[in-house]
DNA sequence: ATCAGCCCCTGCTAGC
DNA sequence: TGCTAGCAGGGGCTGA
């Protein structure tokens, strides 16, 4: 499940490794999923072969390639996706989806459960693609006002987790990094969206930021399958508060931490410091 | 327009 | 010990 901060620490892991590098072999699964009738694997093969990797960003959750022929290719993890280099010639283990071979090294994509993507984006067409186009402001940019949290949640009859799980209020915020927050904030995310007052609002922006911060400073969580690098996991995991600690005392009041399910997703807070 | 709920997919675990 | 049912969840979709 990777969420923003393990997006970024794989960006950051990959960039000296890719930055610069010409693709000079590409080979697409046959009939793989995570390019979703999107491209089919021959054209995406086509678009990568020769293309040199000028720059690789992130947005919320997705990776981007910007390729020197203008285009984009585009990649989001879903829950188990994982995308790391390996040695030229190296085997890639089952569930690798794709495999692009670089001057000196080969990076790999693989993801068991296909909940992952893989996009091919036109020069030019990355802020208006449907798939980019509907997520809210980086949690860290200055864009992520109290003023657009409190658009986002005005009205909203729905709750708070479901708010945050949606990308727009702030792009990058999953499952973990919504319940921690909230833990942060004092606020219980089954809450009625619109209900936060102001200084709610502020302590959730505070909140958000904090936990992203602090989790990329740990190269993210490692809950089940997320490494950075093969075989190197992120050490936010043990600062969890509330995230996978259902039935263990809270660390701030002792009482039990609940779990429920929520915008059919666990929701983990302790009930009596998230009101 | 809003929102709850379903669906995809497969490795792992609890329980028999 | 070996099997199976159930769970996990991001984001797109459907239907109320």
């Amino acid at each position: 499940m990777p969420e923003l901060p393990e997006v970024e620490t794989i960006r950051r892991c990959l960039m000296d490794k890719v930055i610069g590098r010409m693709i000079c072999e590409v080979w697409v699964r046959k009939g793989s999923r995570l390019l979703r009738d999107t491209v089919s694997g021959p054209m995406l093969r086509r678009r990568l072969m020769g293309a040199r990797i000028e720059a690789l960003g992130r947005r919320g959750k997705y990776l981007i390639f910007a390729l020197s022929r203008g285009d984009f290719l585009v990649a989001h993890l879903g829950m188990t996706g994982r995308l790391y280099s390996v040695s030229k010639g190296e085997q890639a283990p089952a569930h690798t989806h794709l495999r692009l071979e670089l001057d000196d090294a080969s990076l790999i994509l693989v993801d068991p459960r296909t909940f992952g993507r893989v996009l091919l984006i036109e020069a030019g067409g990355l802020d208006s693609h449907p798939s980019l186009s509907r997520l809210g402001p980086e949690p860290l940019d200055l864009g992520f006002t109290a003023a657009h949290i409190k658009k986002e949640l005005g009205g909203r009859n729905t709750s708070l987790k479901a708010v945050l799980l949606g990308q727009e209020l702030a792009a990058g915020v999953g499952n973990i990094y919504a319940d921690e927050a909230c833990f942060r904030a004092g606020i219980n995310p089954r809450r009625r969206a619109g209900s936060l007052t102001e200084r709610e609002i502020k302590a959730l922006r505070l909140a958000i930021r904090k936990v992203i911060v602090e989790s990329i400073a740990c190269k993210g969580t490692t809950f089940r399958d997320y490494q950075w690098d093969a075989g190197r996991s992120g050490d936010f995991s043990k600062r969890l508060r509330v995230y996978g600690r259902e039935g263990e005392p809270c660390r701030r009041c002792g009482k039990m931490i609940k779990r429920e399910m929520t915008a059919g997703r666990s929701t983990f807070f302790c009930a009596s410091c998230q009101k």
